[in-house]
DNA sequence: TTGTAAGCGTTATCAT
DNA sequence: ATGATAACGCTTACAA
């Protein structure tokens, strides 16, 4: 049914070492056998166990990912690019979602860890400390991708977007424009991208001199909902923004829905800006304006930094930041006192 | 560094079988020892290895799941619905993408009869039957979800969703509000659902006494730039089409934004309507008219045959059809000779 | 160039 | 209730 190297063994006479050579391009074989050996086993439909390899290997060429949950736009092409690039080293990955529980998150890792994955990269942790202490100290690689600041201890592995950075653009692209009170909707409490964002607002308010107004601050859910939720209490205002950075692309196209069926026209009575510049914000009506976030590459250098770590095993400790860039689009544009 | 059973054993001063008992909650054990341990084996920081037991038990509690892309908020949310329910039933997922090119999705089932998965998922498949042959054949369950239908064999296994009968949903909708002249895009040639849903606009403008003109149909990819370039086609024709069904949202939503910067209004100058709802339908301005498929349903479907199928080996071969249901929203209304 | 044998970490079948 | 021992499928010294 599945045959073994030892099926072919006997259906080729020889020994299952011998097998085992000729599938491998072992160098000590004899180039007649090794050909009809390779015909057979493809006959006879042969597969290597690929478990059975890495017992006595000692890696399995399988790296583990764990993301909050799968169906979203931005950790989707996170993954593709982590995928890609293991793909392309013959790598394969194993995928779980935590659906954002931490103890689901600690089950994810233990059961790769009990999988004998090669490297474990996690986004948005909140518990990565904890993963570092068990897998980490069992030369199992673990490397943070966009995770809590927290977690990041020097001995630690991170790759991640410079949230402060990235919000420092999109808020000084506002006050560019002439907008003075800016609104910012947070992302899920707790977060430490949401803590980075408000900060980067927080530093490019005030590299401008302009005071932070603790009044002009929604809480939200990095959902579009959180965006739904926020525009009815920015508009209650007396003093009503120009202008608001939303946490991410999907609290602002909420926000954008919200704006629009209160009869808002965006961006000449309110500017909007978001952040992470998933493929549907070129999308929207009027096209988002945001701060791209290098997705794909954030994956791949998870990745990359992933194989780097299984080939050396020199567990040294590093931290790539990338950079954002601003995407002016549509649903931002200047400040007019009088609007229209 | 990796302690073993053998290594528990050593420090509990027992046989390695001993500790595999009183891992495994084997019965035949002295509950003190059990406890005695289990502590031990704690404190070691021991995690069986996964790969070891699924060379002796048979099986290892994996499915591999292929997808075109994982960037695409259609597979995100079926592959969510394979992993929350594999989750639950403590099975893993391996993930591969094959971007859509044949043999690059032939590799990646290759790679996962290689680590033995219990069972494997394709999903948009255009050579599912050659992994029947291979790994059907070989005891390993395959299921092919919403994959051509010409793959779709009696001893094959599928989950799909009803095109045809979603595209008719779709189309009657269009023609119960007026429109006589209903243009479609269509998905990706060679797809078959992009030929199921063609068919069933097809038939329910026949059911309707209505000529089949295929002036009205144009070429999509699937993808927002497909429903872009239609769009000036569309336009160009001298009896415009007062409606538009398209392959699918991310097709329709394309569409809508070269409405918008054609200066058309959507729904009063064209209705559109879409096919998939993804979460961004419900965004986007007008908010998307579609057909929802059930993703998270398909996946977890997909999942569930794959367990039954695991759990009783007997590959009787089956297929599911679930069924889509129409989702009005903004983008669709009454044809008005009068426009306006 | 090939065969023999040991071993990877488990589980399972024997004895004891 | 516990301990030897074989077995799963493979790789890899070590012999021949």
């Amino acid at each position: 049914m599945k045959p073994s190297i030892k099926d072919i063994a006997r259906a080729a006479g020889v020994s299952h070492s011998t097998v085992s050579r000729a599938l491998s391009d072992s160098p000590l074989i004899n180039a007649a056998t090794r050909a009809r050996i390779r015909r057979l086993a493809a006959e006879m439909g042969y597969s290597p166990d690929a478990g059975a390899r890495s017992l006595v290997r000692g890696h399995t060429c399988t790296v583990g990912v764990v993301v909050t949950t799968i169906a979203d736009p931005f950790s989707a092409e996170v993954v593709e690019g982590i995928e890609s690039t293991a793909y392309s080293h013959s790598y394969s990955v194993i995928l779980a979602a935590s659906q954002d529980e931490p103890e689901r998150e600690i089950a994810a890792v233990e059961m790769l860890r009990s999988k004998r994955v090669d490297a474990v990269i996690v986004t948005s942790s909140r518990v990565g400390a904890l993963h570092q202490e068990r897998l980490g100290a069992a030369g199992v690689p673990v490397i943070l991708l966009n995770s809590h600041s927290q977690q990041l201890a020097p001995h630690t592995l991170s790759v991640r977007v410079d949230d402060m950075n990235g919000a420092r653009l999109a808020t000084e692209h506002l006050l560019a424009h002439g907008h003075r009170r800016i609104a910012h909707v947070t992302g899920p409490a707790g977060h430490s991208p949401s803590a980075d964002r408000l900060a980067g607002y927080r530093a490019a308010l005030s590299a401008a001199d302009l005071p932070f107004d603790p009044a002009l601050i929604f809480p939200g859910t990095g959902r579009p909902a959180g965006g739904e939720q926020a525009l009815p209490l920015l508009l209650a205002l007396t003093a009503q923004p120009t202008a608001v950075f939303c946490y991410n692309d999907m609290t602002a196209i909420g926000l954008l829905a919200a704006a629009r069926r209160a009869g808002l026209r965006v961006p000449d009575d309110l500017s909007v800006i978001g952040f992470d510049d998933i493929p549907f914000a070129a999308y929207v009506s009027p096209a988002l304006t945001t701060v791209a976030q290098p997705k794909f590459d954030l994956g791949q250098r998870a990745m990359d930094m992933a194989l780097t770590l299984i080939a050396g095993s020199s567990g040294e400790g590093g931290h790539i930041m990338l950079q954002g860039t601003l995407v002016v689009r549509e649903s931002t544009c200047s400040y007019k006192s009088d609007s229209g």
